[in-house]
RNA sequence: AGGGGUGUAGUUCAGUUGGUAGAACGCCUGGUUUUGAUCCAGGAAGUCGUGGGUUCGAGUCCUACCACCCCUGCCA
């Protein structure tokens, strides 16, 4: 499935599963991944499919992929090809797809049977009714004047709402739990409301669609789910998620277990908020590079071994916390810095003259794409008499510790010869705009010439070769790290006026140009970038900044 | 008559039946280097939320507090 490699890091929920395997509670482990079709997935929910496939992949186990198909207002077909997808690419396979949905009919007779046993009714308040009635968190609630309709009314009028005699809203099965629990979940819980509208999957069947908590532990005793996943906002449920399971006719009753969300800073993490995002035009869709979707990582250049990576380091808690957007960058640079072969590119060009070279000619220089892997062989890098450098490495007058191009100085240029600055021109603002140099024809990569200590090295482009490229620079899309904590201020007055910048004059070496979407490199000095899927085979170039490089220089100047 | 949770280096997390507090990332120093990257070596860094108690001994057990999070959808 997936062979990374490190050990598996200990924590409280796999302590729990290595119990139940050694104390023979179970021979055999499954777990789920339960996502409703309503939306994208986040970074956040590759922390629970992490989880989930990965502690049962880990003991043997088994995995289905499950929506929660419950709600068709809000849900679907489409949410769940992308879920799968995205579920796909992350690395995983389920054992079997499922949907609540497949089991209504179940779900249905269960509940008849709680109703024969006077354990549920149907409740014909309307909804504000319900709400009042319903107490509060520090008082009890009281009994709906319907709770103690006879179980042969109810049966009747739960099979008139499921064949359709009436409208949304006029009735609900409730659980008859106790309105006085100080668990506001257990205060009657409705299981199921009546809403005539068409499922994605079910169609026009069903007139009643059960609520969340009814149909979450039946669909897992019916898959043999051992360990019931789930974050931290569901552990008020779980009394009743055990109640439901020890009130119907089942032999599996699976292990409910919570655990902390995963939040980053920088960004926002909830379906609803990137919905907004996307509706709203503050980013160009779902997978726009800047969100945190999985689809936006993946455009951006993430790798899903690098997500994988990132959370198995991240670890399992149940306390809240927000992981520094550091970490995650780290996990791509990790990852890029192994499998990401090298090449040059300037983003921000300045021309450099090479007086002594001779005019016409050019020659192709071999170039490792790995300095520390030679098994990931070598391309061919054209110089001629003007090249392309970046602006930031050459300074007229720079300051202490700079190791670059300055008049008069000396800088080897990565994978070729090492060069003089001789001479500058200014155009009439006084700006640099062309810098002249000497090359030193002893001193080309591989040569003994080269052998010479200088301190700085750039990369450069060869004008005459070099291929002009769109290149879209990623910031955080937030310029606080909590958007959501001022409960003042709304989080979008918040996003990061300059989270993307596009560079349509970067000039790229040769070998870039012939990248298709999706391939990635490290830009030597810059940073590591993809090809953007709407990149052509014509046309310019585009790619997408993943992350920069570290640079050390830069925070010295902080 | 509220209930359910969480507090251990800067951060994210480990810490088995009580026995001298660990890792990773980050940070700082040095080294290597034709990427100011990578890599290597070393270092700083914690009154284990607070106060009591039990014990020869408490991050771990008991107790009282404090802080923060979640819960009053016919959402999941």
């Amino acid at each position: 499935m997936n062979n990374d490699s490190t050990p598996p890091v200990s924590h409280f929920i796999r302590n729990i599963v290595v119990r139940d395997l050694e104390s023979g509670k179970h021979d055999k482990i499954v777990t789920r991944f339960p996502p409703e079709p309503n939306g994208h997935l986040h970074i956040g929910h590759a922390k629970s499919i992490c989880l989930n496939f990965g502690i049962a992949a880990e003991f043997g186990g088994t995995t289905n992929l499950r929506f929660d198909d419950t709600n068709p207002l809000k849900e679907s077909e489409d949410f769940a090809q992308a879920i799968m997808n995205d579920v796909r690419w992350l690395g995983f396979k389920w054992s079997e797809l499922r949907h609540a949905s497949d089991y209504f009919q179940q779900l249905y007779d269960h509940a008849v049977y709680l109703v024969r046993n006077g354990r549920a009714y149907v409740d014909s308040q309307d909804a504000e009714q319900i709400r009042t009635s319903r107490g509060t968190l520090k008082e009890p609630g009281t009994d709906s004047p319907f709770r103690d309709r006879s179980v042969e009314e109810n049966l009747v009028l739960f099979e008139k709402m499921k064949i359709g005699k009436f409208a949304d809203g006029e009735h609900v099965l409730r659980a008859r739990i106790d309105m006085a629990s100080p668990n506001i979940n257990l205060r009657d819980p409705v299981i199921y409301r009546i809403r005539k509208v068409p499922h994605h999957r079910t169609g026009d069947s069903w007139n009643i669609y059960p609520m969340y908590d009814w149909a979450h532990g039946i669909s897992d005793a019916i898959e043999g789910v051992t360990h019931s996943l789930c974050t931290l906002e569901f552990e008020d449920h779980r009394p009743l998620y055990d109640w439901f399971l020890e009130n119907i006719q089942t032999a599996c009753h699976p292990q409910q277990i919570e655990f902390a969300r995963g939040n980053l800073d920088f960004t926002v993490m909830s379906k609803r908020k990137l919905r907004q995002l996307v509706e709203e035009g503050h980013v160009a869709g779902w997978d726009d590079p800047r969100m945190p979707t999985i689809a936006g990582l993946r455009r951006r250049g993430y790798t899903a071994r690098a997500i994988r990576a990132f959370w198995k380091q991240a670890g399992v808690a149940k306390s809240e916390s927000i992981i520094p957007m550091g970490v995650l960058e780290n996990a791509i640079r990790n990852d890029m810095n192994e499998n990401a072969p090298r090449v040059m590119a300037v983003l921000d060009p300045i021309k450099v003259v090479l007086d002594n070279y001779p005019e016409g000619e050019s020659e192709w220089l071999q170039a490792p794409s790995h300095p520390q892997k030679p098994e990931m062989g070598e391309r061919s890098v054209p110089l001629s008499r003007e090249i392309w450098i970046e602006r930031g490495d050459f300074m007229e007058d720079p300051p202490r510790k700079f190791f670059r191009l300055r008049p008069g100085g000396e800088v080897r240029l990565r994978n070729a010869f090492i060069i003089k600055c001789t001479d500058i021109r200014k155009n009439a603002a006084g700006e640099v705009v062309e810098v002249h140099c000497e090359y030193d024809p002893q001193s080309r990569s591989g040569l003994p010439g080269a052998a010479r200590k200088i301190k700085g090295t750039i990369h450069w482009v060869s004008a005459e070769h070099g291929v002009g490229a769109e290149i879209r620079l990623y910031d955080r899309l937030f310029n606080v790290a909590t958007p959501l904590a001022d409960k003042d201020r709304d989080y979008r007055e918040f996003l990061n006026p300059d989270s993307l910048h596009t560079l349509t004059s970067a000039v790229v070496e040769p070998a870039v140009a012939q990248g298709k979407p999706g391939d990635f490199y490290q830009f030597e000095r810059v940073g590591y970038f993809c090809v953007d899927q709407e990149s052509k085979a014509t046309g310019l170039p585009i790619l997408n900044r993943t992350v920069s490089l570290r640079d050390s220089w830069a925070k010295l100047n902080r």
